[in-house]
DNA sequence: GATCCCTTTCGGTCGACACTGAAGCCATCG
DNA sequence: CGATGGCTTCAGTGTCGACCGAAAGGGATC
């Protein structure tokens, strides 16, 4: 006997969270993600998403916020309507990964002042020499490479 | 009155484990690794680690069991001496940052098995699709750009 | 303006994890 | 072979943050 799409689907929605725990988004802001980009319709009150996840009204609104803060989610209000609809919005991600891409390279801003503090003494920087230049090659490539995105369609 | 070199080290080296707390390394192996990458000469036993950086022999032995596994501090011991040294592996850093990336690049995986649960139905697919193309470029483009990485000068 | 319903806020609980310090372990040296 | 000295292990402590559920807040409708 096989299982239902849906079914499927909420455990998709389960490892998509779980990936996204590991880098520190809260276990239920990571399911409202994924069940945000496949549920139909597209928009979702507080409430479905509380009663969809399984999830307490009050974390489904921490993380409701936090996600409509980083840009994730945007939250759209209807006049004669009180329930706010939340969906997705997909182009956000690219700047979500973007900070991604520039926290890595910001690390050179940590060696580059290491580097000026060691001046005058090469033969004790030469292991955050090392290091410096990688991230300084980093700083470079990541945003020219970032510049040659391609623009999704629309 | 100037403050010493020594004294703007360590403030660095607060910084350098506060930048790498945020991505989830102790505190104290942040330290450990910053104290590392400047202190001379280049190796330390755990015994002057713990006393330099004010912490627990537990937790420098913690701390060094994990930095070396990553590989990013090298173990040595030597005939005729107990204590073992520790040293900075400036060449590990390539790893560590290449791990970084592939991590990004990684929810492609995702975004694949999900796309594949909604073929059939296209419009559904559609944010799906968007944020896939996304991971998928990133999955093509990161590992070219670490193929042309310079190699480290002798 | 009173009521209803949905959302947000807030105190409280629980679990995870960094850190400590003491006890145990093992190699070195007398 | 015993003593020394340093590293590791482990139980215990404290902190932090995710989560819950109840109460407060604020529109919308009558």
């Amino acid at each position: 006997m096989s299982v239902g799409r849906e079914t499927r689907l909420s455990a998709w929605i389960e490892r998509f969270a779980a990936h996204f725990a590991e880098e520190g988004i809260p276990l239920i802001g990571g399911r409202i993600l994924g069940y945000l980009l496949v549920c139909q319709p597209v928009e979702r009150t507080a409430a479905e998403l509380s009663q969809e996840l399984e999830a307490s009204s009050g974390s489904i609104s921490t993380n409701l916020k936090y996600l409509v803060n980083v840009g994730l989610v945007t939250k759209r209000t209807r006049r004669g309507r009180q329930a706010a609809e939340y969906r997705i919005n997909e182009k956000a991600w690219t700047e979500f990964i973007q900070r991604k891409l520039t926290a890595i390279a910001s690390v050179q801003v940590l060696t580059d002042d290491g580097m000026r503090l060691l001046s005058g003494d090469p033969e004790r920087a030469q292991r955050l020499k090392t290091v410096d230049r990688l991230y300084g090659w980093l700083s470079e490539e990541l945003p020219a490479l970032w510049e040659r995105r391609p623009a999704s369609p629309k």
